[in-house]
DNA sequence: TTGTGTTTTACGACCTCC
DNA sequence: GGAGGTCGTAAAACACAA
């Protein structure tokens, strides 16, 4: 058979052929049903259109030949004008309305696989997506632990310096260790402090404003 | 062998395009 | 209005585990 005939056009569809796993994959089941059933009925290659064992003559198994031309011919493409489906028609044996039923049901499948392996793409990415949200939501908890260990400190420091300045001569506070320092030494208690209640690797630059010193 | 799940074939209803 | 499309579904054909 002159498949440049049979298939009519030279469109050949490229992202079906570029994702054929696909294809492939849905022949496969095929083609163990029918090597099965090949050794039952004592071989399934077939004269078009001849019942395939015999069953109701409404309902009949298409030959591995006319699957496999119906097949090529629905790569080249989806859509069947009345001349190829009549010309493929003849070519395999069958009823005109077969070949279009046939492509009918051809394309319901392989816009099933697509929506199918398009539904897995749009998973994946969404899975990808909440796994970041979440891997973002945690960094937010760790900075506003950070945030609000440093605010403790900056109002433990502003107490500090209150009651400090408060007691004028240091006579309130005279004989408290911690009223003992100057403001070089706040500086320093700060950034000690401060290095320890925001870790060794933070790269969270704290502003204390000029006031607090004043 | 049989029960069950899947795939394939066929059809009717409805829609769109020429 | 007719031809051909999609969509939903029935039923036959089939594979396979128990």
């Amino acid at each position: 058979m002159d498949n440049q005939q049979l298939f009519g056009s030279s469109y050949v569809d490229a992202p079906f052929f570029a994702a054929n796993g696909t294809a492939q994959r849905e022949s496969q089941p095929k083609a163990r049903r029918r090597r099965r059933k090949a050794a039952r009925c004592g071989g399934g290659d077939g004269n078009g259109g001849e019942m395939d064992g015999g069953g109701d003559p409404k309902k009949r198994r298409l030959t591995d030949e006319q699957a496999e031309m119906l097949e090529l011919s629905f790569r080249e493409e989806r859509k069947l004008e009345t001349g190829r489906k009549v010309y493929l028609a003849a070519e395999l044996g069958l009823d005109p309305k077969q070949v279009a039923v046939w492509f009918q049901n051809r394309r319901a499948r392989h816009k099933s696989k697509t929506l199918e392996q398009e539904f897995t793409r749009l998973k994946h990415a969404h899975d990808a997506d909440i796994l970041h949200k979440c891997h973002l939501q945690n960094e937010v908890l760790r900075l506003k632990e950070r945030l609000r260990a440093t605010e403790e400190e900056v109002q433990r420091l502003r107490s500090a310096a209150g009651s400090h300045g408060a007691s004028g001569d240091g006579g309130v506070c005279g004989g408290s260790p911690g009223s003992s320092f100057s403001t070089g030494t706040w500086q320093q208690h700060l950034g000690f402090s401060g290095a320890n209640e925001l870790g060794t690797d933070d790269d969270l630059m704290m502003c204390v404003p000029d006031c607090f010193f004043a």
